[in-house]
RNA sequence: GGAGCGGUAGUUAAGACGGUUAUAACGCCGGCCUGUCACGCCGGAGGCCGAGGGUUCAAGUCCCUUCCGCUCCGCCA
């Protein structure tokens, strides 16, 4: 054993300075106090975020949710609290008396919100000490996600933490405003509902009544708001919890919020126009900035043209162009035989390396390419002036026809670089449209700080699923396609446009909604269409078709994602940042130690038992 | 299901070619310090290099297995 002594006894030895609340009742809190408080007496509580024993002076940085006010401890003003104060250490709790003052001539702190003023301390009690935190409570470290997540209760202490949090506040306060405003009327929905094969996997709850069968946690609140315009209720919105059991991402989470909305008698331009409103309202409610309204639209087809994408960042330009009848006839056998030639010209790219384009190349290499052509402009080593010169792997197998083509279809000029992709309409659009947003974070041709919404229509109704050999719906089978008649649905499900419509901000899906099937018969036409027999109908939404058969009204709905939404206005890099106590990639808890098995006699009333092999209960 | 990155002191990182006692900063502990604000100065403690196995005279470093975290593909109506 050492003689020095363990942190633990220290912080142990100090508890016996630590005293009850009593009747103390803070007059202010930790990020208010200004030159305008000057000479005040106050009483503040918060956790010690800096100590600075000077042996005379003590300082200390006193914490809240709220900011940082420097206390000062001085032996001539108060000789008891100052000579206490020796014992205080990071996050240690406190509750303190004492006025603001002045700081010296010289000595104010530009950069703190309090720098004017300190707080002398007359009298304080320690409310409670603490171990040495595993990291230093403050936002410029990052301690590792696993050290954060196991410690998320002092993760949240810091600063940008607590800041999302409560802007995740205001940001939903501000949608109740609105929508109560607006007339919308805030209607809770089971979180213990009925499995249906369609869509994400469900989360499984199993009953105890009704052993051998299950409750799914629902992946939106969308059947019932939809039962509830059946109801006359008119205008529904929930910040809803949704579940889903899917693999994480950045920005996926298996629980997560929506922003729920459905409206009766509306069509696609009244929903549109009342979620404009409402984004509109949010962002001057939370970030006090101006929306201009109407926001620009782009039709899926444009955008998929276009971007490559369904949700484009429109922050920046690189379009993508198809030139595949500009070099389909070129000796270049990949080109010869795509279906698909796209390119997209880079201004200034010219400079790019041959490691960074490697690193492109891979980098498409993950969406399914294969590789990466690409061609440089550069002015002709010993050419005349304005002469120019291709550099690329690929110019040789090039007519000077189609080189004149492509110069014109892309409007190539010395500086640029141009990237080509070939093959499968989706892999050279998901390659290409993802190389364009990492080319525009490479080159910084993001600007800071602007925002781009927009709204994507006419989607398709139908997607075909390779792996079940059937269409399924893009949005949701109880979307409205644009042209309702039956027969033309399940001749050409392909050409079916959605009555769908999501709203895009800077490259991100912020929501989705449509216009719903409220006659019977289309949404039993949509069933068909997408391979339901009349019977597995019956059985799964039944209970839809029923009620749409009980005077159902025309009706909408969009929904946010509310977590989404947070990370875009925080500029938050995860949507971890955003939640209060989110999940690991492997869905696990690491504060709670969230899943974990449970006894057999638990199992034996669910009526259930586990595998043998392995992971069994205890 | 798959690809990639990471795991070294409490924390963040360096060390990677196999070769003395594994570094640094911050934090922590002790001392000094009356205007600091990421206070300063002096001194000190702190390590199963994620875990297990292998190769070798010798492994943080090479090989195999495995666990954990992250990013991405698939998946997410």
């Amino acid at each position: 054993m050492s003689d020095t002594p363990l942190i633990q006894d220290l912080q142990q030895e100090h508890q016996q300075y630590i005293e009850p609340l009593g009747n103390f009742r803070r007059t202010h809190n930790c990020g208010e106090l200004t030159s305008a408080h000057l000479g005040q007496e106050v009483r503040l509580t918060g956790w010690v975020q800096f100590r600075r024993d000077h042996g005379g002076l003590i300082f200390v940085d006193l914490r809240d949710r709220a900011g940082l006010t420097q206390v000062v401890f001085v032996p001539e003003i108060a000789p008891k609290a100052h000579e206490k104060a020796h014992i205080l250490r990071s996050e240690y709790v406190l509750a303190l008396d004492g006025y603001v003052r002045a700081r010296p001539e010289g000595m104010a702190n530009p950069s703190m919100f309090t720098g004017e003023i300190e707080v002398v301390v007359r009298s304080w009690k320690l409310l409670n000490t603490s171990k040495t935190p595993p990291f230093i409570i403050e936002d410029r470290v990052d301690p590792g996600e696993n050290l954060r997540l196991e410690y998320r209760y002092l993760d949240l202490r810091r600063p940008r933490m607590t800041r999302n949090l409560m802007l995740r506040h205001n940001v939903a306060q501000s949608v109740r405003r609105y929508l109560d405003e607006n007339g919308f009327v805030e209607v809770e929905t089971p979180f213990l509902t009925k499995s249906t094969p369609e869509g994400a996997r469900d989360f499984l709850v199993p009953s105890r009544v009704n052993q051998g069968q299950f409750y799914a946690l629902p992946q939106s609140p969308q059947l019932f708001k939809q039962l509830l315009m059946v109801s006359g209720l008119d205008r529904y919105f929930q910040i809803a919890r949704c579940f889903r059991d899917e693999d994480l991402r950045a920005d996926r989470q298996p629980e997560f919020t929506q922003i729920d909305i459905e409206m009766s008698f509306v069509d696609e331009e009244a929903v549109m126009t009342m979620a404009e409103g409402l984004v509109a309202r949010v962002f001057k409610d939370a970030l006090g900035k101006e929306l201009s309204l109407p926001l620009p639209r782009m039709t899926y087809a444009d955008a998929m043209a276009k971007y490559g994408v369904d949700k484009p960042d429109i922050r920046f330009e690189l379009p993508l162009k198809d030139v595949t009848a500009v070099v389909k006839n070129s000796g270049f056998r990949l080109f010869a035989t795509a279906p698909l030639i796209k390119a997209m010209r880079v201004p200034g790219g010219e400079a790019l390396s041959r490691k960074e384009i490697d690193d492109f190349t891979e980098f498409v290499k993950i969406y399914g390419a294969q590789g990466l052509a690409w061609i440089k402009v550069r002015p002709a080593q010993n050419g005349a002036p304005g002469e120019v010169e291709w550099q690329s792997p690929i110019a040789k197998f090039l007519s000077d026809e189609e080189r004149a083509g492509l110069t014109q279809a892309l409007g190539l000029e010395i500086g640029d670089i141009a990237f080509f992709q070939a093959g499968e309409p989706g892999m050279v659009n998901a390659a290409l449209g993802n190389l364009r947003v990492k080319l525009a974070e490479h080159l910084n041709m993001v600007p800071e700080g602007s925002d781009a919404l927009l709204w994507v229509t006419d989607f398709p109704l139908f997607e075909y699923d390779e792996e079940e050999k059937r269409y399924v719906a893009c949005h949701h089978p109880f979307t409205s396609p644009q042209n309702p008649d039956v027969e033309a649905l399940t001749a050409n499900p392909a050409a079916a446009l959605a009555r769908a419509y999501d709203l895009v901000m800077n490259g991100t899906e912020l929501g989705g909604g449509s216009i719903r099937n409220h006659a019977a018969h289309i949404q039993r036409g949509m069933f068909k269409a997408l391979g339901f027999t009349e019977e597995e109908a019956e059985s799964q939404f039944g209970f839809l078709m029923q009620a749409l058969e009980m005077g159902a009204p025309p009706h909408g709905g969009i929904a946010f994602g509310l977590d989404r939404f947070i990370m875009l206005l925080a500029g938050a890099p995860s949507i971890r940042d955003v939640i209060a106590f989110p999940k690991t990639q492997k869905a696990t808890c690491l504060l709670t130690d969230a899943p974990s098995s449970v006894s057999n006699r638990q199992l034996r009333e669910l009526g259930l038992r586990l595998r043998e092999k392995e992971g069994g209960a205890k």
